[in-house]
RNA sequence: GCCCCCAUCGUCUAGCGGCCUAGGACGUCGCCCUUUCAAGGCGGUAGCACGGGUUCGAAUCCCGUUGGGGGCACCA
């Protein structure tokens, strides 16, 4: 038997990293198990649902690595709807099934406050499908329900605790739970490794693959991805979605990387390992059963880490649709590449690039007020004119540029250090940044005395 | 209210009865290097939630307590 795994994603907004995460582990399952994986979009709530959505949903798996075209799929659960009424009638047809017209409140006001799941008032009232009626299924009212899952062994469910739940709506429309199995059993899907959120519906689920004549899959509830204040990840107030992660300039490897550590460890005293290694170590029944947090500082310093690999050719082509956005009128690929490796090892995030390379591209630098009071104190005005006065003449290549500020410097009782400040954020607006005389190497004589000299003329 | 899951440094984890004086990583702190900032190097900080068992021996097994989380829709 081949194992079948799917992700079954609704597109009821943008792409989650919990969801990521899940896809990953489903991807290397199969992988590992020479299997096959089904994208399903569970689209049925066409109120929350939005194409754009399912678009972002495949672009972004495409991202971390899996590719339309490498999987099977994507399949929309909307286009299965017959096939969910057809084992909602099956399941009333052979009694396991009724109808029912309770509302809401008809049930609380029964139960009282105590509320603890449908009390079987419809069981035995014998109502055919009409108008208001949902359709429920019978639980058994004894025994138990064990599901066997990878993670956390076989977790028993009372029978007598599990409520006769609703598998179809008034209009004949199947409910997520139905849908959900139906759609599984229609794919062949084996094993179902989803969020561990999903660990209550399962025993339900269960019995619905029994009734309908299956033998139910083998389940794997991965724990969720919690934030600081260790509840689930939510689009609402967390910071979520894989496609603001990847438009600040986090890279895919670091991303897929980062959140299969989540939860798992490669072998030996490493994090930071070729998706090969994962590929091959990587063990699903090894998920620790507890929730991880998902801690951006961390990801990001594997991102660092990430960049840093890169080789520079890599490292310039990722940083192109940054420099693209900031259109400047004045880019040179040239002078950015020759300046590249100095902004490498300094970045953590694609996005920081820009503000690293602007003065290269701009008319003017873009001057930080508080670093320009800062660097212009007294004694700027003189250490200014005189490197202007000696950087007009002087061979331009970095080694003589530092040597020449750090002899006027000396001569004033100032260091490197200190000497370079003024200068650095005449030119580059900025107090920190690039190595500075690779960086007037690179932006050449001319603009750089101009730069020196307007800010003289602005210290007045 | 009911059901379920979980529990090693602040965080992610290694550990699957003796190799543990509990290892690594991120964070954090200090030092070195230094042209700002990084990077890099070196070092420090910090943990088995608690209480009972089982065992010659428990971070590892069992039970309980506490704490945290998830789920209980005619959403998915």
């Amino acid at each position: 038997m081949t194992v079948r795994v799917r992700f079954a994603p609704s597109p009821t907004g943008m792409f989650h990293v919990g969801g990521a995460r899940s896809a990953l582990h489903n991807w290397i399952y199969a992988k590992q198990q020479g299997g096959v994986f089904v994208l399903r979009v569970e689209d049925t709530d066409a109120s929350r649902n939005r194409p754009e959505w399912t678009e972002g949903i495949i672009s972004a798996l495409a991202w971390i690595g899996i590719a339309p075209g490498t999987y099977e799929g994507p399949y929309f659960q909307s286009h299965n709807a017959q096939a969910h009424r057809d084992a909602a009638e099956k399941l009333f047809a052979a009694g396991l099934a009724y109808y029912c017209d309770c509302t809401r409140e008809d049930v609380q006001a029964r139960t009282g406050n105590q509320y603890s799941g449908y009390d079987g008032h419809c069981r035995e009232r014998g109502l055919t499908a009409g108008p208001g009626r949902a359709l429920r299924f019978r639980t058994p009212d004894t025994g138990t329900t064990v599901v066997r899952d990878i993670i956390r062994g076989e977790p028993p469910f009372d029978n007598d605790k599990l409520e006769d739940f609703v598998i179809a709506r008034a209009d004949g429309s199947a409910v997520f739970l139905l849908a959900n199995v139906v759609d599984d059993q229609l794919m062949g899907i084996t094993h179902v490794i989803r969020a561990e959120e999903h660990l209550p519906n399962t025993p339900k689920q269960q019995l619905l693959w029994e009734a309908l004549g299956h033998t139910p899959p083998v389940w794997c509830h991965v724990p969720v991805v919690v934030n600081e204040k260790r509840q689930k990840l939510s689009k609402r107030r967390d910071k979520v979605a894989l496609e603001q992660f990847r438009d600040e300039g986090y890279l895919a490897d670091a991303m897929r990387n980062y959140l299969m550590l989540l939860g798992w460890a490669p072998s030996g005293d490493r994090e930071i390992v070729p998706w090969s290694v994962i590929e091959e170590e990587f063990r699903l029944e090894d998920v620790n059963a507890s929730p991880a947090f998902f801690d951006e500082k961390k990801l990001r310093a594997f991102n660092g880490e990430y960049i840093r690999a890169l080789s520079t050719e890599d490292f310039v082509a990722a940083c192109e649709p940054w420099l693209t956005k900031a259109a400047w009128p004045g880019f040179d690929a040239k002078a950015f590449a020759a300046v590249a490796p100095l902004a490498q090892t300094r970045i953590t995030l694609l996005a920081e690039i820009v503000s690293y390379v602007d003065f290269l591209f701009l008319d003017a630098p873009d001057v930080d007020e508080a670093a320009w009071a800062k660097a212009m104190k007294e004694g700027a005005a003189d250490l200014l004119n005189a490197t202007i006065a000696a950087y007009t003449t002087v061979a331009w290549d970095a080694e003589t540029l530092k040597s020449t500020l750090e002899g006027l410097g000396t001569e004033r009782g100032l260091k490197l250090g200190k000497a370079q400040a003024p200068v650095r954020v005449a030119v580059t607006g900025r107090s920190v940044g690039l190595p500075l005389f690779e960086s007037l190497e690179v932006l050449g004589r001319e603009r750089t005395l101009e730069r020196l000299r307007a800010a003289v003329s602005r210290l007045g």
